[in-house]
DNA sequence: CTGTATCCACATTGATACTG
DNA sequence: CAGTATCAATGTGGATACAG
């Protein structure tokens, strides 16, 4: 297929394209600490134990862009950087608490499917 | 950090295992396919248009060892292979439907959003 | 403290050709 | 028809060093 067209038929569904950035590696993980109240950029460095401060910025910033997250800084030396949940972001973590909610009462379930496949090799 | 470490914090988290998932490129699609009814692999292949032989049978073996998809072969030839969600994928797809539900209600916010940030550059 | 730039290793994806 | 193997291109994430 072109280039194109697979642009059409996959980038542009707006189901497919929040997934695709809710399945972006610090996302979630974002969502859910923004989630309990308004974070220090040093803050969510430290809570999101292994993220590099380029994806955090990364993360961020795309957040920011598609109006989820609000940014205020505090100007000054040395600077200080507020991070926070709009109206609209709180909307998408709720959505996708749900998915998490399934996640945590079947990730069991799942498991067991997986062992199971892999042991009828 | 350490990639055990990474894995720790990150990779074991049930939400954050599913929610990568379903950012998979094709998940999203197969599972709302599949929630019309079973379908056989040709069809699919037509439906998700653009799809690669390789990528469609990678997905559907990555959902058919975490027990949210099955696999029916009428042997023969030609072989014929049909898959249908579990009820453990049907679950899945409906906590998936909310994210999806949110992203349609609420994309125009995000585009406005996005194009907002872009024009005070 | 916060954010950026560069470089690099790795994972993901798709084209192609091939096997039951 | 369904699935696999291989190779090449691309994208993503992280380490490091640097700047405001």
């Amino acid at each position: 297929m072109t280039p194109e067209a697979y642009l059409t038929a996959v980038g542009a569904c707006p189901g497919h394209r929040v997934l695709d950035r809710l399945g972006d590696k610090w996302v979630s993980l974002v969502l859910k600490e923004l989630g309990e109240g308004p974070c220090r950029s040093g803050e969510l460095s430290r809570t999101l134990a292994g993220v590099s401060r380029k994806m955090l910025t990364q993360t961020l910033r795309g957040l920011e862009r598609d109006g989820l997250v609000a940014r205020t800084t505090t100007g000054g030396a040395p600077s200080q950087v507020e991070y926070r949940l709009t109206p609209l972001g709180r909307g998408l973590r709720e959505a996708m608490l749900v998915v998490v909610g399934w996640a945590e009462a079947h990730i069991g379930e799942v498991d067991a499917a997986r062992a199971a496949y892999d042991g009828n090799c």
